[in-house]
DNA sequence: TCCAAACCATAGGATGTCCAAGTATATTGT
DNA sequence: ACAATATACTTGGACATCCTATGGTTTGGA
């Protein structure tokens, strides 16, 4: 039971931080992750639906995240060639741009003072993969 | 990086969870917190200010929870007898008679289930206290 | 003494997450 | 071909969390 609230505020603490790293380039770290994930991706562009399952977030989630990015400039909901219910999203030339400058602010400042050493960091990964996995996650 | 996007994924996981199992009690996790907290305290009744301390969340945010535990009869907000602008938290008879109940679901299901080893939990809170402390958590 | 600074709690606004419903489009089975 | 089912996304509502600002209350220094 420590164990469950120890992870509960370690990550409440990571996501306030970077949020705080984020707000200087106008993203939350909910925002950062779906461009990240867009600058993954080799064809530069995703479903909505596929998007929301890589990032485990539900759909609305999802909606909410993209809207504001696409107020903002930085993606673009265009429609799917052959399946009228998908939309695909994209980065913008902005978001291209945006990218890069966050993903390197982000590595520097939240991976430096992120006051975990580099085997602890393996071994935390390694456990919760082993959890992560028994509770079905990466699907 | 990977080990701090596990640790938010797995605290997401966890909190589904738990809201799950706390919703039959008219409960969700933020909200047994503060029961929890007031169950621990031998006077049985605690400053909001020193309740947000110790549960890690802004002011605000317990107000918010305490807004929702008094709407539903668990919580009471009385006067300090001294100080005018302190309110004290206690349980009413619903909320102690809630409580344990909620506890020992959540014992019960959310670490039975929680699919990691007595020594993986232990490994992790041990390397999360670590970092923890060197956050200035635990005030 | 008395006013300024500190402190407590709350209100309002923004964000993110979920669930339940609703709309539109595809697919499937008869 | 058509109706039933499934899928994709959005909308609306509930919660939780943060930040900034505000109204009371206390305290401490001039």
């Amino acid at each position: 039971m420590a164990a469950i609230t120890a992870v509960m505020r370690t990550a409440s603490i990571y996501l306030q931080r970077a949020d705080a790293i984020l707000k200087p380039h106008g993203l939350t770290f909910a925002r950062f992750e779906v461009l990240a994930l867009l600058g993954f991706s080799k064809r530069g562009s995703l479903p909505m639906s596929q998007a929301s399952q890589l990032l485990q977030v539900h759909a609305t989630s999802l909606t909410n995240s993209v809207d504001r990015l696409e107020a903002t400039g930085l993606v673009r909901r265009i429609p799917h060639p052959t399946d009228g219910r998908t939309r695909l999203l994209e980065l913008t030339a902005a978001g291209q741009q945006v990218l890069p400058a966050a993903r390197g602010d982000l590595n520097e400042k939240l991976f430096a003072q992120s006051d975990l050493s580099g085997t602890d960091a393996t071994e935390i990964f390694e456990i919760l993969a082993r959890f992560r996995k028994a509770s079905g996650d990466f699907l």
